[in-house]
RNA sequence: GUGCGUUUAGCUCAGCUGGAUAGAGCGUUUGGCUACGGACCAAAAGGUCGGGGGUUCGAAUCCUCUAACGCACGCCA
């Protein structure tokens, strides 16, 4: 099924046809002005010069071809030269009637749908997630749902942390800890045991004593270094304290991830392709891209047009060891060889937007993607405090994301209980679900590239552009729909009639918008849209609800279409949520 | 210094890629509760879209200059 914008644009060329006009001046849009229509057309003031007339006279001559239309209920030529349109009631509503019958509300399908590889989520091994960690796993997690609805096929990879440095600190803050642990024996041949010297809460404690104390203390930082050496060169003991560590960051970070409902179809990390490095550096060596300057081995990335220094792509530090670039630059080789993808999109904090220009360019100039390959960056901002600074716990120390998410978790249940009569176990339930409503919405209804403030009583607000506010728009549908089948009402077609007022064809305007939407969302990588959307659907939903008793509607066919209107909206409404990745209650 | 980003109502933010009178929410003021869920709805006040210049029938949106703030600029990630 068409967008119904174009079909409404094919019904004006015809019209700018029959005028004798070009028909690419005849493009729909949506009213800016409801006052005076529901759609508009501008072609007619960007065809004035071109036709030598004045764009009246062109709208007047369009608007008399539209006369007979089945599309348009009325189209006017309105000074200086807008043609003014409304939508024919059943046009409208056999266009409803196409949404709820077709799958998908009859969004058209790619014809050859995009591989895309989502690179998100920033997490590293045995480092807790702080509140920053949140945008890059809810924009991730929501533009691979969004993409996928869209039918494409998409791949998300958490790409972990787990192979510089901070692993070498963790190791040896471990040994500090217990340097008895067989792993530290070199002399030890047998099998490692298989349980974790540790929890997840020691390595929680380990890592950022351990890091404090490299920064002070340069022979324990020369330890950890020899601790990252052994590891990297596969000394056995180090291998099998490193899988532990692994496996418990890893258990960790699925259950807290999990809370936010994000989910990686690969658990991928530095460490997975370290294999292919030295073949990756050969290779740039002997085609000439990479050469030696002050002692490390660089790329050359700027050009000719360039107006900024762009200074090379660094491929091996002085002293011969891997860095992020190398691991990045051998990731995308791995990707290509192993997805073959269209698309490698990367969610990361907004600085570090000239670290992959650098790498995209140096992987197009190695020709390690095909030119026709897009690889896509996405920068955020900085999650905020009331205070405009980077958000942070009360005694100014860093928030942790499992906290940030219990602290809204606990105030959405304070708000649950003291507004509804609800059992302690529902309402934690409930809460639960509205809290990450909330968080999320919160989150992606901003413009990613921007920081924003993130201030739990507005986010938690059930009015206003909020998470539960379109919560509870859907649960007061489902209870509409509970009560009509409580009264015995079945649904006997999936017929909606053309709308009687103009709160019901309001709504309809809005559902009709939904595939023009999603698709633009997914083009743009932009989830704010389909927050934007929600929060006109629902307000739409609600402005119909409070004009119109459904219920005690007593024409049966007129009832029955207003219930599949509702229908339809909750279930455009529940679509739209779980792209955004979150889900509504029964009743809350 | 070079580059990037941001600047829209008292506050927090949108703005469909150039259209008519720039929109929401919160807050403020006012009105509506025998409720298909009032955790709602309706209305009012509130803006020289950071500033100057330009492009054109028409600019928050495109170009240019400029200011303030933030960020990044080879061995961190």
């Amino acid at each position: 099924m068409k967008k119904i914008l174009d079909l409404l644009t094919e019904e004006m060329k015809k019209a700018f046809e029959a005028a004798g006009y070009d028909t690419a001046l005849a493009k729909v849009s949506v009213s800016n002005r409801p006052d005076l229509c529901e759609y508009q057309c501008n072609g007619a003031m960007a065809g004035a010069k071109q036709y030598h007339k004045a764009p009246i006279v062109i709208a007047n001559e369009v608007a008399q071809k539209l006369a007979g239309s089945e599309v348009f209920q009325e189209a006017a030529a309105v000074a200086p030269g807008f043609l003014n349109l409304k939508l024919s009631g059943k046009f409208l509503a056999d266009y409803m009637c196409g949404m709820k019958t077709e799958e998908k509300f009859g969004m058209e399908m790619p014809a050859r749908p995009k591989k895309m590889v989502i690179d998100y989520g920033g997490a590293n091994v045995a480092k807790p997630l702080h509140v920053g960690h949140i945008r890059s796993a809810n924009l991730g997690e929501s533009i691979k749902r969004i993409c996928r609805y869209a039918g494409h096929d998409v791949i998300g990879d958490v790409h972990l942390g787990d192979w510089g440095l901070q692993m070498g600190l963790v190791i040896t803050g471990v040994q500090e800890k217990q340097p008895d642990l067989v792993y530290f024996d070199e002399n030890y041949t047998g099998e490692y045991p298989e349980e974790p010297p540790f929890t997840i809460s020691d390595l929680e404690t380990i890592y950022p004593a351990a890091s404090a104390r490299s920064k002070e203390d340069p022979a324990y930082k020369a330890k950890a270094m020899e601790a990252t050496f052994k590891l990297q060169n596969g000394v056995r003991g180090y291998r099998a304290l490193w899988r532990h560590i692994l496996n418990v960051s890893v258990a960790d970070l699925k259950k807290n991830y999990g809370s936010l409902n994000v989910t990686f179809d690969l658990w991928k990390g530095e460490s997975d392709v370290q294999d292919r490095i030295p073949g990756m550096v050969q290779y740039m060596k002997e085609n000439g891209y990479a050469y030696i300057s002050d002692g490390a081995l660089v790329v050359d990335v700027k050009t000719d047009e360039d107006t900024k220094e762009v200074p090379p792509c660094m491929i091996l530090k002085s002293d011969g060891a891997s860095l992020y670039n190398t691991t990045d630059l051998a990731t995308i080789m791995e990707r290509m060889e192993l997805y073959r993808p269209d698309s490698i999109v990367y969610m990361t904090d907004k600085r570090q937007d000239l670290y992959f220009d650098q790498v995209f360019r140096c992987a197009r100039k190695t020709k390690l993607v095909r030119p026709e390959t897009e690889l896509v960056w996405i920068g955020f901002g900085t999650v905020n405090g009331a205070d405009g600074k980077p958000f942070k716990t009360r005694d100014g120390g860093v928030m942790r994301l499992e906290n940030l998410i219990k602290e809204t978790k606990e105030e959405m249940y304070r708000k649950i209980k003291e507004g509804r009569e609800m059992s302690d176990e529902e309402a934690r339930e409930v809460a639960d679900l509205v809290a990450i409503s909330a968080l999320k919405y919160g989150d992606l209804s901003n413009v990613p590239a921007k920081d924003y403030i993130f201030d739990v009583d507005r986010f938690t607000s059930f009015e206003g552009d909020t998470g539960p506010y379109i919560l509870y728009t859907i649960v007061r549908i489902k209870s509409i729909l509970a009560k009509y089948a409580e009264q015995g009402g079945v649904i006997n077609s999936d017929t909606i009639l053309p709308a009687a007022g103009e709160s019901e064809k309001g709504l309809m305007m809005e559902l009709a918008k939904f595939n023009a939407m999603m698709s633009s969302a997914c083009e743009e990588l932009a989830p704010q849209k389909v927050c934007a959307y929600i929060y006109d659907l629902a307000n739409a939903f609600n402005h119909f609800y409070h004009e119109t008793k459904i219920l005690a509607e007593e024409d049966d066919a007129r009832k029955n279409s207003m219930i599949n209107l509702l229908l339809l909206t909750r279930e455009v409404l529940e679509t739209c949520i779980d792209v955004l990745g979150f889900s509504a209650p029964e009743r809350m």
